[in-house]
DNA sequence: TGTACATCAGTGAACGCGCGTTCACTGATGTAC
DNA sequence: TGTACATCAGTGAACGCGCGTTCACTGATGTAC
């Protein structure tokens, strides 16, 4: 019998998801570079060299890591938007459904806020890629919602729509670092950080509503 | 005599300069945290054990690195302020100091955008700590100088005025950490990225002009 | 001015330690027949 | 079904290495008189 629950195979992934998560718990105090091989994988419950099933090294794990984190953020986000077609809306809507993703995996939005600049070489690549594709997709989807329904971006210029969008999803992950940033507990100091940030995201949509108003 | 050029203090403070140099050149690669004291100092050209003689650890370099980074801009963009009171102006002039100061300090930003959420925790805090004088400075002039000659900002609350200067300032250091992570000598791509980010500072200015009008 | 003493930035050797990587291995799981 | 063999995730020991920190030191600079 082979793809059964329960074999080797599964398992294996078991014992791979340990060492995301052993990463996970460890740059809650440092980033990805200061730590070490054998800590993570005394974290995950394997030997130093059991390890090496799995990576080849740590930027590799920290690689997975980020294509697990931002790719289930860019499914959310495009679940959200599905058949909406106001910007209105779909700004509200990304708002909620980030805060519920920030407050699922705390811990992936520390380590994606800690490495998107600070990290290893292959690591902040992969971060860069995987917000260009958020940044695109959102624009696709402004963009044909806006040209069916209402009219307010159908006359911008494709290049203005990318600066729109890479300047929201920039500020989508300095949100998501400030809120994680805040000690657990102070509910009281969370709150003032959305209430901050959701006042400047509108800001920046009234911006954008009045973008080729006559000077 | 004390207090001459060339004496004991003078060759000190030249040897603590080479540290925090010798940080910003290994910092090109890695994050502070995976430096090691060993590395900085051979980099700064003395024996580990001088190190102590300066620091007592490597997070108090770094601690030291974020005052003078950041102190060097705060200084410059009040600078640029010092007399303006229109906000547009002040918006104007003081991308183009940034711009400035990034080109002139290239190492220095790339330090605090690597430490700024991915840090050892006394050097994040050092840089928040900084970047909020920034933005309370600038709130202060903003206020002062509109109340006096213009009315845009007359009507606002202080906390959305706080709120509008927090953006404007992450907007900056996102700027300056964009322009840093171009590689040297690609030009067009560095343009670009200065096009975007002046397109998107006009964007929130925008927002700002139209923040009070009726809904 | 010259002399005797104090200061202290930087030296060089030494220590014990955790590191990344290698290797031959074990034994449970999976496959062929 | 049972049996003989293959696979390979995880083991445990070993290696040489760079690490942070300590210590007594040196010798140029600075101070007191």
């Amino acid at each position: 019998m082979t793809h059964s629950l329960g074999g080797r195979a599964a398992q294996k992934l078991h014992t791979r998801q340990s060492l995301l998560d052993a990463v996970l718990r460890l740059t809650a105090d440092h980033s990805l570079g200061s730590l070490s091989l054998r800590e993570v994988s005394r974290q995950a419950g394997i030997v130093p060299a059991g390890f090496y099933r799995h990576f080849p090294d740590l930027e590799s794990l920290g690689v997975a890591l980020v294509e697990q984190s931002l790719g289930g953020l860019r499914t959310a986000l495009r679940a959200v938007r599905a058949g909406l077609t106001s910007s209105e809306e779909i700004a509200r809507r990304s708002v909620d459904a980030l805060l519920r993703e920030v407050r699922a995996h705390r811990e992936q939005f520390r380590f994606i806020a800690r490495e998107r600049y600070g990290g290893l070489g292959r690591v902040r690549r992969a971060i860069g890629d995987q917000l260009r594709l958020i940044s695109e997709e959102l624009a696709v989807d402004l963009l044909t919602g806006e040209r069916a329904a209402a009219p307010v971006l159908s006359r911008w210029s494709d290049e203005d729509v990318k600066m729109l969008t890479d300047l929201i999803v920039n500020h989508m992950i300095s949100t998501a670092a400030a809120i994680v940033d805040v000690p657990p507990g102070r509910s009281a100091a969370e709150r003032r950080v959305v209430a901050t940030a959701t006042r400047q995201l509108q800001l920046v949509i009234i911006g954008a509503r009045h973008w080729l108003d006559p000077a």
